[in-house]
DNA sequence: GTGGTCTAGACCACA
DNA sequence: GTGGTCTAGACCACA
């Protein structure tokens, strides 16, 4: 069971189910090209809503993760370029923060210390 | 007009208004000891409903921003505390991501380095 | 000024007087007989609005601490059994909270060794 | 029934429900884990507003006696350290009221004597 | 079905 | 005037 819900964390379940996907993906632990489970089965692996695997399948495929195809399943997009992406997708989120904080008069610099320790 | 809401924004208009407050005091642009628009005065202005502002400020109450006076208003915390709190909430939150970022193979040092420029 | 306002506090400006004024009482500070200030001088003095005082001296009054003479003032009571009565009511404040605890299976001798600590 | 309410106290509504479903849980007659009725259900059956049913679920959720999972419910959170957290809490109020009693003349030895029989 | 947010409007305590 | 609570009812996201 690669996937796991956690009913404590506020998050929607869908969303729990796309993003533990995404990291197992881009860590590379579901490789390129590989069978995505089905919606049914992993509906009824963690007890869950059919709809709701559906609705987490369909983001990641909107984000490029996964691709369908009609009558044989999902399956694990090829593209190298999906960590760099991400990386990107994660500087801009911590460089908004850092705005954010200089906002308040945080200093950037000061903070990227206090990360570095 | 020193809040705004917008509409496009996914966060609720509570939300919106409370974190705007939350940046106004914290920069110093509110002074400790002011007295904020009254919940009705702001809903007026914003063109939404007391209640909506009401919950906004429960939420600055509860964070510490605000206290209220029955039959007066609400006035603004005089707390130094708050910047220092919010600073490490913020590393926190920083913090997290660069976790998460690690867990799919991407270098803190790397990120942090991006970062820098 | 022997009454002082917190306007952090979260009870009601005329609760905080009439509280201040009872604990004065019962401690000796004002003794019997002693006039009150005027309401208006008060008010004043407080920086409240004299309905505000005014509530608090019907209190005061209701409760058995002070008396009114139409056209010169309230007075203190002269009340020995007054120490008496508010020792009761504390006893019983605490033995409802006693009583509440046990509920959710707290023993009440258990709480009142940690008190004596 | 688990929770009633009680027109003539003097506590709000959803200060009341919520206050009655934190000793259900202390006590242990609602188990960890357990759902709890529906924001709607339970304001058909106490004849009372959704969003006041809601009011009383957000505060219980705050102070961490519930989570909520969306479009799924509200369950009762495991925490085994509820109960020291309200036994501490019950401590401190106690002794609040302790302080205040000797600040009037009374002993705190004889208060608690009071209280033993 | 389940919770979360919001509107429109009322009533009350307090200053 | 100021905040706090509540009702009746709507709409949305999620399962």
């Amino acid at each position: 069971m690669l996937i796991r819900i956690d009913y404590q964390d506020s998050r929607p379940i869908y969303e729990q189910i796309a993003s533990g996907f995404e990291k197992l993906i881009l860590s590379g632990v579901i490789e390129a090209g590989e069978q995505m489970p089905s919606v049914r089965s992993l509906a009824v692996e963690l007890s869950t809503n059919p709809n709701t695997v559906q609705k987490a399948y369909s983001q990641l495929e909107r984000d490029g993760f996964i691709y369908t195809v009609k009558g044989k399943g999902n399956f694990v997009q090829k593209n190298i370029e999906l960590v760099e992406k991400k990386k990107q997708e994660i500087i801009v989120k911590i460089r908004k923060i850092l705005e954010e904080a200089e906002e308040i008069g945080l200093s950037r610099k000061e903070l990227l210390k206090s990360l570095e320790e």
